[in-house]
Parts: structure tokens; C-alpha cells; sequence
DNA sequence: GACAGAGACTTGACTCGTTCCAGAAACGGT
DNA sequence: ACCGTTTCTGGAACGAGTCAAGTCTCTGTC
């Protein structure tokens, strides 16, 4: 997805406008924000903007599939951009930060349980978890708690 | 996990009270509850209970490893009581309904990432989206929207 | 270039799930 | 039975996200 926002959007079929701009070049800068930072970022570029217009951005950019929204347990919904392939994340449990993995199989939905009890599926949405490097040392060397 | 919530709490090194047992009563019951069901539930067996005490106990077990705590993305979190094996989750995009299916490579971690990222990982989840027959059933006939 | 209508944005209140806090009650080892 | 610890109660508070109503701004058309 190397194509700008402004291109992007109207291929989208979404008008284009100055806060849907921004949002993508924050999504593109930041890969995994959360909608607040979106909000700040955008505000450092075009000055107050309303988190409901935000949302509505987001919303309308991950319904015609040029955002992707994921929800890690505990987190709030991180957006990302990267959405043509179908790549999974790793996401640290002491502090947040999440990572892309390419899919170990290729292409969507890579896996397949071993019984689907009836349901139609049409994604297999993968999350590692564990200690991200920073966070193995913080945890390894002594310190207070 | 067939022994009983006294048992059980007792081996965990956990105080036997009633609010405990009724909540773990409640989730054999219910493999897939959210704390909303689990307290209405604790609620009929032994009248009124706070929900801060059904979260406390819901915390304890989860920290023992009584009880597993799931947030798949845009639901409440859901407990479950099935700890021992690693299995996965199938998740209905339209009513919620969440079922178990065993895990398609054994233990945990049962998938590792192309590339770890310096992360040490400890757990691989994975939730498979997709509809449920009810509400394939549902979709598929006419219905007013 | 001006216009109109659909679509997008603003403001502000509100819901929902969850957590924090302080004090009261219950448990269980001695 | 007693006492210290752990657990439970009730209520307030929090963060993320949503709803509703009104205003503004794109964009296609004249």
C-alpha cells in the first residue's frame, strides 16, 4: 500500500478530506496507533479535531479495507494501514508494544481448525504473546517493584 | 478439569468461599461467560453479590489458573474454565457465540512465527472468525434490515 | 464559478465494561 | 474463641467508544 492517502481514498470510493488525509499519514508513520494517538498526531498537524471525527475515519477507512483495526486483550484498538496481506502480530504483555509477522503460510485464512462446528469462516486471526527484547532486559535486571 | 471447585480452589491454594465455588459452579455451567452472565448467575444461586466480588474472584482464578480469561475483539471479556489444554476459539462475527475447538497442533506453543522479532513468546492465539449457522441461517433468508 | 445535496465534522452527553477505594465481614490457623 | 489476613460490599471513578443533533464542506451539475 504505497499509494497516497489522497489516491487511496478516492479508489475507496471516500471523499477526500483534510482530517481522512491526516489520519492516514499518521497510520502510515505509526503503524500500530491507537485512535488517541491518531487524535494527537492529526491535531499536531491541522490543529483540533474532534475524536468522534476521528473515529468516524477509521471506521469508514477499515469498512472499504484500507485500515485494519485489531483489538489485543487488555489494549486499546490499535489501526494499521497494512492491510493487503495477511500477517499476524506480536504484541509484548509487559508493555504494548506489537510487532508484525508475516504469515508462516501464506494466504488468508491460513489456518484451519480442526473441526469448524458448523461456522463459515473467513479469517484466522493469530496473536503471539510474550516479552518484547526492551522488556526482557527491564524485567532481568534488578530492580524495585 | 473434572475435580470439583472445592478441590480445586483448595489445590490452588485458594480460600474456600461461596462466592468461589458458585462462580466456578457458574462457569462449568456456562464454558463461555462474561462476567455480566457470570454475576447474574452467582446472583440466583445465592442472592445478591457484588460484581466487584465476582471480578476479585474471577482475578484469582485467572491468576492461579483456575479460570481463562478471553477478549476476543469487540466483546465483553469472556472466562472460561478449560485451562489445562491449549485450545482455540471460534467466534461468530454476528451474535458473539464463541466455541472451543481443539488446538489443530497440540501443545503450546502450538505455532511459532516466521520470525520472533527478539520476542520471547510464551503463547500463540488464535481466534477464528466467521458466522455460526444460526446466523447463517439468519443472513441467508430475507430479512428486513 | 455558483449551487444543492450528500456526506463529513463538531460538540457534548452518555453507555458500557472494568477498576479503584475504604470499610465491613468472613475465614481458618493457633 | 481470638486475631490477623483475606475477601466482600457499595459506591465512585475511569477510559474507550458511541449516539444524536446541528453545522460545515466536498463534489458533481448547471
Amino acid at each position: 500500500m504505497v499509494t497516497s492517502p489522497e489516491v487511496a481514498l478516492r479508489a475507496a470510493g471516500l471523499r477526500v478530506t483534510k482530517p481522512r488525509v491526516a489520519v492516514l499519514d499518521v497510520l502510515a508513520e505509526y503503524p500500530h496507533a491507537t485512535a488517541d494517538l491518531v487524535t494527537n498526531q492529526v491535531e499536531a498537524k491541522l490543529g483540533r479535531v474532534s475524536k468522534q471525527a476521528v473515529y468516524d475515519v477509521l471506521a469508514a477507512c477499515v469498512d472499504v479495507g484500507l485500515v485494519r483495526r485489531i483489538e489485543p486483550a487488555g489494549l486499546p484498538a490499535l489501526f494499521e494501514n497494512r492491510t493487503g496481506d495477511n500477517h499476524h502480530h506480536l504484541v509484548c504483555r509487559a508493555c504494548g508494544l506489537t510487532t508484525d509477522v508475516d504469515c508462516a503460510t501464506g494466504e488468508r485464512p491460513c489456518l484451519t481448525p480442526s473441526d469448524d462446528a458448523g461456522y463459515l469462516l473467513d479469517e484466522a486471526e493469530v496473536v503471539f504473546w510474550g516479552m518484547c527484547s526492551e522488556c526482557q532486559l527491564k524485567w532481568r535486571s534488578p530492580r524495585p517493584m
